[in-house]
DNA sequence: CTTATGTCAGGGTCACTGAAATCG
DNA sequence: CCGATTTCAGTGCCCCTGACATAA
């Protein structure tokens, strides 16, 4: 899409922020977790291409993954991922056309919907995840240390807004 | 959308990561930039809301009142802001719509269209920064010096990303 | 009746592909 | 002719709002 520039333009915008507002550091983090985020999700795309899968339905198929029985309700999808109900709904739809994921009644409260993860689904997860490991998240420049701060500083800010209580 | 959960979703998924794959750490940093990223966006996009601006096309208001003569070649601002060609014509044409810029012939090189930022889109730029800076990008909870450090990680993953030579 | 859960319809933004026109 | 620049048409994905049906 573009090539490389000569110069970092996060840093040469921080510059120009100096000269005219405070708040220039502040600016300069945020661009550069909008920028980080858009290589991290590139880089998982291209490694999830092989199972047509998102980063969205790859993150609902390694939730299902993890639970005891392979299933949860929608919302409790959309409250462990933090998003929005009715993107849990399209979401779920094409893992289903997918054949990833069914849906199934609650047993107890019959307004809920499971969303159940099948065989084929359960061994989509698994490889994807080989490949998607593989490409470190476009993090492997990354020492462990700094993968470390980087999760404690980002965790201050969900902390702050709101994400969790602890 | 929903409530806060009472613990730290993304330190449980790591824990679940530890008894099943290596790489535990790093998911955790991608799944926390992914977070952040949604944090920030939010609370920029609600500051900007008054100037019907989205996060995009305010970076570009930014990035032509940086200029000298307040325009730039569309092909540079893609660069610069690191988006695809497409989404800078059709960012440029909202812009239009709402009288922030003007599209100017290039003086020399025909082929070029320049993207002008016009009066109303200064004195938009000028205002919006106020609210968005005083949004904090909601990141007000975080010190100077993870500012910096969050900045300075970040850099090294858009490095290796192959964003600037440096 | 009130609340909770999920779905559907619709609109907005953004990203990308492929093709085309224009020009250096 | 080749390459650069921009635009357009079309597709896909994701997010949200509002309305709705169903059930606790």
């Amino acid at each position: 899409m573009a090539r490389p520039l000569p110069f970092d333009p996060i840093a040469e915008a921080q510059r120009n922020w100096e000269q005219r507002w405070a708040g220039a550091r502040i600016m300069a983090a945020a661009t550069s977790i909008t920028r980080a985020q858009q290589i991290v999700l590139a880089r998982v795309e291209e490694a999830l291409r092989p199972w047509a899968l998102s980063f969205a339905r790859y993150e609902v198929l390694v939730l299902l993954s993890f639970t005891r029985t392979g299933a949860l309700p929608m919302g409790k999808i959309g409250q462990r991922l933090q998003v929005h109900p009715t993107s849990v709904t399209s979401t779920v739809d094409r893992l289903v056309v997918q054949g990833y994921v069914e849906r199934a009644p609650h047993p107890t409260d019959r307004r809920t919907v499971l969303a159940s993860i099948t065989p084929a689904g359960r061994a989509a997860v698994e490889e994807a995840t080989d490949a998607v490991l593989a490409s470190r998240f476009g993090l492997g420049a990354l020492t462990e240390d700094d993968l470390v701060e980087l999760t404690r500083i980002v965790q201050e800010v969900r902390r702050a807004a709101g994400d969790f209580e602890a």
